[in-house]
Formats: structure tokens, sequence, C-alpha cells
DNA sequence: ATAACTGCAAAGGTTTTGCAGAGAC
DNA sequence: GTCTCTGCAAAACCTTTGCAGTTAT
């Protein structure tokens, strides 16, 4: 594992002006530990784990936390986006339209195509950003 | 052009119980017209052509008319999902996350990892219904 | 001490819902 | 005449913003 422990943390703030907070440290251990999650789950679980990190602070902090890497959103279709930890970004979803249900593949299935998009149209793909929908193979036999 | 007129609708609609109203008719006709469009610039829209369609038929009748099979609607991102005319989604979206544009490319390049998501997930992948994110040529080069 | 950060409350935008009246069949 | 559909208004979400007080540095 290529986990980062606190001290980056810090490090990676005041670089760029900016101060370590209980709160900031709280929605990144949330953030990594939920895996997956919408700004309103991690503040969900940080009113477990402490006292709470209101809600804005949650959204501020995590465009803070994206800007500087650390985390990565996805949409995954109508609500809210779901936020990753940056390391574990590396997969995509299939969401199926039928039943809602999310599985996760690695990416490998797309290296090509991404490779044929760069040189094509000059697009550089975020593979980890978007979902994949269709329908899954229990709802195709139902 | 395989277009189909009026009448179509009307038998998809009679088929399932459901009624013809000029209502469906224009949103209909406003999906086909603006090609990519969000539910409010689809109220816009028929707002132009006619004595307008409440905002809440409008999401009605997307929904509706999704269900028949005649639009399909993508996720471009944050906001509002945009409504195509099911014949002519077949097309991809790639979107820029540096400065939001949207680069439409045929979906010949994922053919190869739709065919292995398949037979992989037994997951029926639905290409017109996501948008790739990542960062267009101009904006790589600044 | 200073400037950044947080919580609160209010506002903004999008989508959904309940209901009574209008309209397609 | 039915039963569906529409418009309206309210509510439910999700996200952003202004501001005054708090806190990291």
């Amino acid at each position: 594992m290529s986990e980062e422990p606190g001290p980056a943390l810090h490090e990676q703030l005041r670089a760029r002006g900016y101060r370590l907070t209980p709160q900031r440290q709280l929605v990144l251990e949330a953030v990594v530990a939920l895996g997956h999650a919408t700004p309103d789950e991690i503040a969900d679980r940080v009113r477990d784990t402490a006292s709470g990190v209101n809600i804005s602070t949650v959204y501020r902090t995590l465009e803070l936390l994206e800007e500087l890497g650390l985390v990565t959103h996805t949409h995954l279709g109508h609500g809210a986006p779901t936020y990753h930890a940056a390391h574990d970004a590396d997969h995509l979803h299939l969401v199926c339209r039928e039943c809602g249900g999310i599985e996760e593949m690695r990416p490998d299935v797309l290296e090509d195509a991404v490779r044929r998009i760069a040189t094509d149209h000059g697009f550089a793909v975020d593979v980890g950003h978007f979902a994949i929908f269709g329908t899954c193979r229990a709802c195709t036999s139902r």
C-alpha cells in the first residue's frame, strides 16, 4: 500500500497557503474509510466519529482535497456525485440502469480506446471519472 | 433519415394504454429539434413554439418517452441531464473538465471494449449513455 | 495579530409530488 | 363518462454563499 499518513496532508496544504484543520483531516479520513461516498454520506460518517462537520464545510473541503489531488469524484448517475480517495480511484463503475446496482471493474479494457482517443482527438481521458451505464447480467436474463 | 412521423408516437402510446397529448408531441418535437437539451431548455423551446408546457410535465413526459425508447438521456457532468432523440443517440461525448467544452465522437473506438465487458462481466453497455471526462487538446497545451 | 477556516442560515437551482381541474378516448 | 394527463404550488433535494465568530499559524 502506498498510503500517505497525516503529515503529508499538512505539507500539501501548507505548500499552498492552506491550513490543516481537524475538519479537513476528518473528511479525508472518511473518504478513505468509506471508499465510495457522497458528500452527505461523508458528513454522516464524520458525525459518528466526532462532533461533526457542517455540510457546507464538507463541500468546501472536498473541493479543496480534489484540487490537491487527494480525492476525485465520479458521477454515477442522477443524484449526488461519489468521492474516492485518489489512490484507489483507478477503477471503473458499471451502473445498471434497471436495478441501480454498481459493479467495479479494472480499467484495462479501455486502455486501447483511451490511446486512440488521445491520438485521434487529442483528448486526454480521465478513465476513473465516468460511469458506464447499461444492463447487468442479472437484469439481462430477467 | 429514418424519421418517424406523428402517427408512430400515437401507436406506441396507445399500445401501452397511454394517451397522445399535444404536450407529448411538443416535447418530443423539441428533443428532436434541439439535438441535445436539458429539461429546462426543452421547456423553453416549447414555450416559444406554443402556449407552453409546464416544467413538471416536461419531466414526466421525458421519463415516459424514455420508457418508450424514443429518447435517451446522458449525464454530462454536474448539472442537469441531456436528452437526445433515440435515433441520433449513437455518439459519445467528450467533456473537458477544464473548459467545460463538449465534443462528439463516433462510438467505434469502444466496440472492442464493449465486447469484452459483455464477455467478462455479462454487462451490456449502453454506449450512448455516458460522457467521457478528461482534458481536451486546447486545454492540454495550455 | 492576522488571515484562513468554520458553522449557521438563507438562497439558488433542479426534480418530485399531491391534488383538483381539464382533456383524450 | 372514464380514466389519464396537466398545471399549479409546495416540498424535497443538492449545492452555494454571505457573514460573524473561531482558530491555525
